[in-house]
DNA sequence: ATAGTAATAGGAATTATTACTGATAAGGAG
DNA sequence: CTCCTTATCAGTAATAATTCCTATTACTAT
């Protein structure tokens, strides 16, 4: 795998923010330092630096897949009032009788849906 | 909430198998039933059973959303290599710290990927 | 029966993602 | 450093999944 500009730019920006970004998003954000850079690019590396193990990606109740730069195992929680995606470290799981009945486990991903604490407090608002 | 014939062929396909499709499949096994429906009233009714939670959604990083007629808390595991989406047991998770920090969880959803017995098997043939 | 409401079929529109093509540039060999 | 090979790129077209729109139909209560 050849190591080239794009690329590297996506990924630094994935690196740099501890957020949860689209391909929109990371396409915007990369835009401002490689102002010609194609959605397509964008998306092809996105899919390398999954496959390499350097991001991981969301996969919510909307429509569009998540991209994260943070790769040790944790919990994401998706707030349904104001969308936001937030982490929390992982609790013990280790998922022993799917492993007994045969499966091998390569990854997997919890997702919590309800309202964050913030949007709580603005309710009463 | 009007008592269809389109949404109760939709619940009672899902309820009868036990297994996850997508709306597609549910579109072809309903035509069955009733020839002239159309794919966005499957859709349309999909969302509805959802809000009522007669159904659950499963989301995964293929691309299509699975519907599943099957509502007690489970875990899905989905095989990369046949595609298959299994059930299994939930291990007991309570999130004390996510709650404990002011987040209220509706929901949670727990996706495992990897290779499935089956598929293990088949491998050495 | 009739009016009013809500759901439907069918198809068009939208959104997210992937595929294609000729041009460009990364990285190794000399 | 220069050439060469080939992965990657920009730009655009195509596909897939889902949602939206409109005219029509079905149900409910009068």
């Amino acid at each position: 795998m050849r190591n080239t500009h794009q690329r590297e730019e996506i990924l630094s920006f994935l690196r740099s923010r501890r957020a949860h970004f689209n391909a929109v998003e990371i396409y915007d954000a990369v835009r401002l330092k490689i102002p010609n850079i194609s959605l397509g690019t964008v998306y092809r590396n996105l899919g390398k630096l999954v496959e390499d193990g350097e991001i991981i990606t969301v996969e919510t109740d909307n429509r569009s897949i998540y991209y994260d730069g943070y790769v040790i195992p944790h919990t994401h929680f998706v707030c349904k009032r104001c969308g936001m995606i937030y982490d929390f470290n992982e609790e013990e799981q280790n998922f022993k009788s799917v492993r007994e009945q045969g499966f091998t486990i390569e990854k997997h991903r919890t997702v919590l849906y309800g309202v964050c604490a913030e949007c709580k407090k603005n309710k009463s608002k």
